[in-house]
DNA sequence: TCAACCAGATTGTCTGACATTCTTTCAATC
DNA sequence: GATTGAAAGAATGTCAGACAATCTGGTTGA
C-alpha cells in the first residue's frame, strides 16, 4: 500500500486551494487595501471557474479578509486605526489568558518547541528579513496558544491575527522593534518556562501593548 | 457635507437571505447535530439554485454553524462538552470585559434600552416560552457588548453565543434556571446602572459561570 | 460470514447564459 | 466651464444543465 495513504485523508478541493492561495496573497500584502478584486481576472489567473471562486470569496468573507458589497463585489478591507485598535484590545484579553494557562500546563516537550521557535526568531530579528520575523513570531505565539488548553482561544485568536498581519509587517521594520520584540518574547518564555503564571500574564500584556505602540508608530509615521 | 455619509442601502440577496434562513434555522435547534444537511433538499426547499446554496453553505462553515467535509457534504457539527466549556471560558472573557467597559461609558439612553431589554426578560422569564426567554437573553447581552466600545469584542462575542444557542435553549427550560438567570441578570443591570465597573465584572462572571454550570446540567440530565 | 462489487445518490466542478447593477464616457444643457 | 443626463461597457448576481469523482447501502459470490 503507497505510504502516502495517511497524507491524503482528506482530499483537497479546488475551493480549498484557493481559500489558501488568496489569503496567503492578503496576508503577504499582495493586494493594496481598498482595491477591488475582479472576478474573471482571479478566475483565469487561478485557473478555476467563477463558482469555485466564489465560493472561496464567501469563505474569505467570513473571516473578513475581504469585504464583499452587493453589485459592487469583493475587495481588500482598509483597516481604519480604530478597529486595528480594538482587535489589539481582545488579542490582548486573549494572549494574556493564553500566556497564563500556558504556563502552569505546558508540557516539557511542547515548551522545547516554544524554545526553539524563540530561536529561530532571534535568528530572523538578527537579519533584516521582516518577512521572516512575521513569520517565526507568528510560530511563537501559536505555539503558546495551542498549549493554553483552550481551542476556541487559539481559533479566535488566529482569526484576529490575521487582519492586523497588515500592520505587523510593517511595525516589524521600524528601527530596533525586531530586537526590543525579541526581548519581551523571552520574558514570555522565561515566565512559562518557570512555570510562573502571573509573570507570564504580565510579560504578555507588556508585548502587545508595544507591539500596538509600534503598529501605531508605523501607521503615523508613513501616509 | 454630513461627516458620517452612510447611506448606502444594501441590497439583499439571495446568498444572504439564504445564510439568515439558515442560520436561523440551524440556531432554533431546527436540525439534529450530527445530520447531514442534502444540497438539492434544501436547494428545493429554499427556492435557490446550488450555486447560490453552495456559497451561503460556505459562510455558514466559516461562522463554525456548519461543517463541509470534502465529498461528503455540510452537516450540523455535534458540540461536544469539551467545545462547549471551551466557549464559555472565553465567553466568560469577553462578557465580563464588556460588561465592566460598559458600565464606565454606556449612556443613558442605551441604559434606558438595556432596562427595557431586561424587563422584557423578566416577562418572558414568567412565562414557559423558553425560545423567547433565549431571545430576550440575548437582546440584554448584545447591547451590553454593543456598548463596551469594542467593535471586534461584540463582533467575536455573537459567533460564539451562536455556536452555544444550542444549549442555552435547554438549560433555560430547566426548573428555575430562568428566575435565577433573571436575578443574575439583574445584578448586571444595577452594576452598569451604578457605572461600578468592578461589580460589573464580577456579576457578569457569576453569570456565565451558572449558565455554563446550568449547560452541564442539561446535557448530563438527557442522554 | 465476509469480502467484493455494483447501482443509486451526492458532491465537486465546469461551461454558458442572461438580467441587473455599477462605472465611465461623452454629449447636451444651463 | 461646470453640471447634468444618457448610453455603452464592464462586472456581478443568479440560474440551468452537465459530468466525473466519490460515497453509500445492498446484493452477490466465495
Amino acid at each position: 500500500m503507497p505510504p502516502d495513504l495517511n497524507l491524503r485523508i482528506s482530499p483537497r478541493t479546488v475551493q480549498q486551494e484557493t481559500v489558501d492561495k488568496l489569503r496567503l496573497a492578503i496576508l503577504s500584502g499582495l493586494f493594496q487595501p481598498g482595491s477591488r478584486l475582479i472576478e474573471s481576472q482571479l478566475c483565469a489567473q487561478l485557473g478555476i471557474s467563477r463558482p469555485s471562486l466564489r465560493e472561496a470569496l464567501r469563505s474569505l468573507e467570513a473571516e473578513r479578509l475581504i469585504e464583499i458589497v452587493p453589485n459592487r463585489g469583493p475587495s481588500i478591507p482598509a483597516l481604519s486605526w480604530e478597529v486595528a485598535t480594538a482587535i489589539y484590545e481582545v488579542r490582548e484579553l486573549l494572549e494574556v489568558e493564553a500566556a497564563g494557562r500556558c504556563a502552569s500546563r505546558i508540557s516539557p516537550a511542547q515548551l522545547d518547541e516554544l524554545k526553539r521557535s524563540l530561536s529561530a526568531f532571534e535568528e530572523a530579528a538578527l537579519s533584516k528579513d521582516s518577512i521572516a520575523q512575521v513569520m517565526t513570531a507568528a510560530d511563537f505565539y501559536s505555539i503558546i496558544l495551542a498549549n493554553c488548553g483552550n481551542p476556541i482561544l487559539e481559533e479566535v485568536h488566529r482569526g484576529l491575527v490575521a487582519r492586523i498581519s497588515f500592520f505587523r509587517g510593517r511595525s516589524m521594520s521600524l528601527e530596533g522593534r525586531a530586537q526590543s520584540s525579541l526581548a519581551e518574547m523571552r520574558e514570555i518564555f522565561e515566565s512559562i518556562a518557570a512555570g510562573d503564571e502571573n509573570a507570564a500574564r504580565k510579560a504578555s500584556k507588556q508585548h502587545v501593548l508595544k507591539a500596538k505602540a509600534a503598529a501605531k508608530i508605523s501607521m503615523d509615521s508613513d501616509i
